[in-house]
DNA sequence: GGTCGTTGGTCTCAAAAAGAGACTAACGCT
DNA sequence: AGCGTTAGTCTCTTTTTGAGACCAACGACC
């Protein structure tokens, strides 16, 4: 999870040079690094509904029932993390705990919501596309 | 890998209900079926290398240096199945395949590569909210 | 004419990540 | 006293990823 951002910057002195991806820096590589944390199975899901309204820890377990506590947690974690939700505790009777959506994951969320979006105007062709391909060679 | 696409909508006939994600369709989502595949470790990366031009399988594997050809084969078939890309043998002396983005690709390419450009110009801030996080509780 | 390198992979095994579910601790209600 | 609620953590199992050896066919080299 910490650690190894890419390890190709120290990767040969002499050699690697090659084409070099028209321009892309792979070697520090931020697209890497952030599709790393909104690829998780759950983060878009979180971010999606944090982006409607702010939850508490028990409300998004009920909502997502096929998530694992485990989980839940840990990407919660990875996301107030990134700095994409904030996490605020109230000393309630047994203290409850509200997620919500920061600044900085709502500018996420504006890009992010056109990828959703294309992913459900585009489900049925690359549903598809699966069967095509399942099917020519099995 | 397959099956198995959400099992909410097989889970209890009387109970569940609650909230119900302000509308949107969880039983079906195409939302963490498509970021399963785009989320992964490599397939943005080889998206954006094949947005630009053709690459065939070696280029391809010489380009990212630090993945396993076990992964460049499979993300490749992967994304090949789901529509993005294509897959073409050339039958020269030892045979050279040359993979290409579909017009579904492209057409997916484009929010992505929007998200894409929010990952490279918020960096930093990802970065230092990070710095902040893991700075505070250690 | 045997060896080397090139092509695009597959196979096996080890490491890392994800999932399931039991367990915790403080409080409220009955 | 016993049960349920809160937001988690801990352990164990399964899945995914990664590293790297191996493969078959051909061309060039010596």
């Amino acid at each position: 999870m910490s650690g190894a951002v890419l390890s190709l910057k120290n990767r040969m002195p002499g050699a690697r040079r090659e084409i070099d991806l028209a321009g892309l820096d792979f070697s520090n590589c931020p697209v890497r690094d952030m599709m790393q944390q909104i690829g998780g199975k759950w983060s878009t899901l979180l971010l999606e509904v944090l982006a409607a309204e702010p939850r508490r820890f028990g409300e998004l377990r009920r909502m997502l029932p096929d998530i694992s506590q485990r989980m839940l947690t840990q990407t919660l974690r990875d996301l107030q993390r990134d700095g994409y939700i904030a996490r605020e505790v109230f000393p309630t009777k047994p203290p409850s705990v509200e997620y919500s959506m920061t600044d900085l994951g709502r500018s996420l969320y504006q890009p992010l919501s056109q990828l959703l979006n294309w992913a459900e105007a585009n489900h049925d062709p690359v549903r598809a596309a699966r069967a095509r391909f399942d099917g020519a060679d099995s």
